[in-house]
DNA sequence: CGAAAAACTCAACACGCGTTGAGAAACTTG
DNA sequence: CAAGTTTCTCAACGCGTGTTGAGTTTTTCG
């Protein structure tokens, strides 16, 4: 037990990296405002009064407000791969899973949507962010494309992809009110097969939303 | 001559309002750098300097940045008038015409697409502009709500439309490459009979698109 | 304990912003 | 010309921002 590091070159010495408990409050209070405010409407002053923290300290942990906002901007893994398996299945339905894993995504719980909702709203002013949400737009694209129809599939599923980000930022950004009053089963039933017909180039007769009847 | 504004209470003299050269350089100067910088990042300073103007005739003439960028984001009446004449047609080809109508409007000529750029750039920091878009986008629900089928033609409408300043938003602000690269025919084909059906609920099986064979 | 290293506090800097006001210059009338 | 009115110039104010550095406290180790 004695030498357990004896034979590290460099022993450090002097207090572990603390809990983190701060550094995770910062963190929290900065995905919340960036999601809800945006990149430019939020100060580092104000995430500092969130989360009960000295200004400096979030300087101190995250090195810029640039890589603050990026700490906070990536897409959770979770939320990713549900992206993947919902374009991957079978052609039946495909539609309909795109649609409700959007849909999903922007409206579940916060630590999920958060990090989307500050992508979205940071993609016009940020760089980082915007290059952020063309990767993933773009990045559907391959797994959409693999083994689908034509050679065009990658333009349908990067259409598809903006289609529904233009949805989601009518519904939870710019707040159209039709969209709003909406519920979720009502825009996958009406949403569904036009998303269905971008993606799988056929049309079809049958129902494509289990119940969708009116 | 002499009696024309003897009548007048108060006979203004001096010189008149100039030919107002100064102040149309300082809207055409804000027009651009709002439609391609944004609202936050563009400044009064840059404007003033792009129309050679002192930073406080600017503020002279508008009385303030968002008067300014009010006086630049009105949508133009020639394209809301084309939105409309879009919606209004028969059933048949609508989708087609709704999609050219909406991406003609963000590609064509800069004074036409300069207003709807800056409005769709701002609509995530200023007030006024997501007002805006928001109407915009509600608008189209009252055209497109007239005559035609169902009880939610204003919520299949306004579908239509975020859809549509989606797929506009990953063009032309976001930057999605297959979009970029895509000319605008082949988008019409692709889109054109997802917006049909999201218009008008009924699938067919007949081409929506004239010359959209493969 | 005593030293090292991290966490934290406090105060300030430099900068760019929107905005304002005073005054000179240019032009139009009587 | 002279008075009146507008356009333009110049300089500054106040504010909030991101960012920094010095100094203090707290914890962890030898």
């Amino acid at each position: 037990m004695t030498l357990q590091r004896e034979s590290l070159p460099k022993a450090r010495r002097g207090r572990r990296p603390g809990a983190g408990s701060t550094r995770q409050a910062v963190l929290d209070a900065a995905r919340a405002r960036f999601a809800s405010d945006g990149f430019g409407a939020t100060t580092i002053r104000r995430v500092a009064a969130d989360a009960g923290v000295d200004v400096s300290q979030v300087m101190q942990f995250f090195r810029s407000k640039d890589e603050l906002f990026a700490a906070v901007m990536s897409v959770p893994a979770s939320a990713l791969e549900r992206f993947n398996t919902a374009f991957e299945g079978p052609d039946e339905h495909l539609g309909e899973r795109v649609v409700r894993a959007y849909l999903a995504a922007w409206e579940g719980p916060a630590l999920d949507s958060e990090p989307l909702m500050a992508m979205l709203r940071g993609a016009i002013v940020n760089d980082h962010a915007r290059a952020q949400l063309r990767d993933f737009i773009q990045s559907r694209l391959l797994h959409g494309a693999s083994g689908r129809s034509g050679d065009d599939a990658a333009l349908r599923a990067g259409l598809a992809s903006s289609m529904l980000v233009g949805i989601v930022t009518s519904r939870r950004i710019i707040g159209v009110p039709v969209l709003v009053a909406a519920d979720t089963e009502k825009l996958v039933a009406t949403v569904a097969p036009a998303i269905q017909r971008i993606l799988v180039g056929a049309p079809s007769q049958t129902d494509w939303v289990k119940g969708a009847g009116a």
